[in-house]
DNA sequence: TAATTTTGTGTAAAAAATACGCAAAAACAA
DNA sequence: TTGTTTTTGCGTATTTTTTACACAAAATTA
């Protein structure tokens, strides 16, 4: 037991975890297997030890519960309800984090807890205030999209123009036009073609690259 | 005493509070009374209690340590390093404000606590990891006043287009063109100018308000 | 009254964003 | 094979935004 002269809420971090399947945005929920909430879905997440910051602990616990590992991961904000968990007073930190959805196909664990990718457009009913959090990653996504580049981070290390647009198309929730992406995209210095090509039903598309040395070159000298 | 079944650090909300005076951006510090870093100088803030969030939190201790109130606030990022306090395992989740500074002149708190302004070019040794968050909190600063209007915060209600203009050289760190950036204000259109005048040494200069009617009308139009 | 300070307005050039046109490289069907 | 469809690569013209700079007006000060 662990006293205190004063009361201590509980700190948890809970991570929304955007996934790109090539078509729609999706993120990683577990289902709950105790009450509250049994059975409802909800972000990967868990309390704070006393030996690991925040971070730490949001990435510990989305391997423990999901195996996702070694993925960017960012804090969100946090939210501290009163009442946001029914046993005690819970503040939670969230992270956002971007992966490639292909890679994570098979989830599971050591909780082995049932992880399970949801497009955003068909999420259940989710634990706690939970959707308040997705609305908010949601929000900061749309916005950090058209300043950083992030969307990299969910598409493999190679990708065609097309794929790299379709993801700015869903997030911003408009089309966009294809040759003026494409002379936008290239003109920043840091998307660089490779030799490959990927061919699915018309003609082959080149194959870029993030180039993460010549991205930090395009920082420096714009700020 | 209260007891828990596991370890639960301590919370805390932090606040920088950035002021300026027409000249300079400063911000708002206490100086400790008691150890650790008895005599050091800190950013506003303290526990969180059960009842409140860790806004009203930062609020709170805002009002309590320096009489500062009814100001906008909004959060910067959690601090989780595990020794960031000797005394005990301590989250902080920080804050941002911007208030007018003549406002605040004369300060103290229910506490009676010495607080006063600094200016960020003149910041005395900092507790804690204070200095680390004034730092983030400047360069959250520095990206957001190009995109949002917050310059508007830190002003009073009229102001003239010089005196705006000052406070985006001091928070970018260069100078701007007087008449581009005069354009590029009113074409906004949620800067409108008023009946009055302010004459201090040359011509006088039209006093302008912050109309937060038409500015929701320019998000909206916009995004 | 002239010099100085500071503000208001305008205009031209450069850069960026937008709107399209068209041909090339593949798959597919006749 | 050949023509049709799909998708990509590249180009050009137009509009909008940003940047650079000139000059006159309204006040203070010497």
């Amino acid at each position: 037991m662990y006293t205190y002269r004063y009361p201590h809420p509980a700190i948890t971090t809970d991570c929304v975890v955007f996934g790109f399947d090539g078509k729609s945005l999706s993120i990683l929920l577990i289902q709950r297997g105790i009450d509250p909430y049994k059975g409802y879905w909800a972000l990967p997440g868990g309390f704070v030890r006393m030996d690991e910051t925040v971070e730490d602990c949001a990435y510990r616990e989305l391997k423990e519960e999901s195996g996702v590992e070694n993925i960017y991961i960012e804090q969100l904000q946090s939210f501290s309800g009163v009442n946001r968990d029914p046993r005690e007073r819970v503040i939670t930190i969230a992270f956002m984090a971007f992966v490639r959805q292909d890679e994570y196909q098979v989830i599971g664990g050591s909780d082995a807890a049932k992880a399970q990718w949801y497009r955003l457009d068909e999420l259940p009913s989710l634990a706690f205030d939970h959707l308040e959090i997705v609305s908010a990653a949601l929000q900061k996504l749309r916005k950090k999209i058209t300043i950083e580049p992030l969307a990299f981070r969910l598409l493999n290390t190679t990708f065609t123009m097309s794929q790299l647009q379709t993801i700015y198309e869903v997030v911003l929730g408009h089309s966009l036009d294809r040759r003026n992406f494409h002379k936008k995209m290239t003109k920043m210095g840091y998307i660089s073609p490779t030799e490959d090509k990927l061919r699915v039903n018309g003609r082959p598309g080149v194959l870029y690259t993030f180039d993460e040395e010549k991205y930090r070159e395009y920082i420096d000298s714009h700020f």
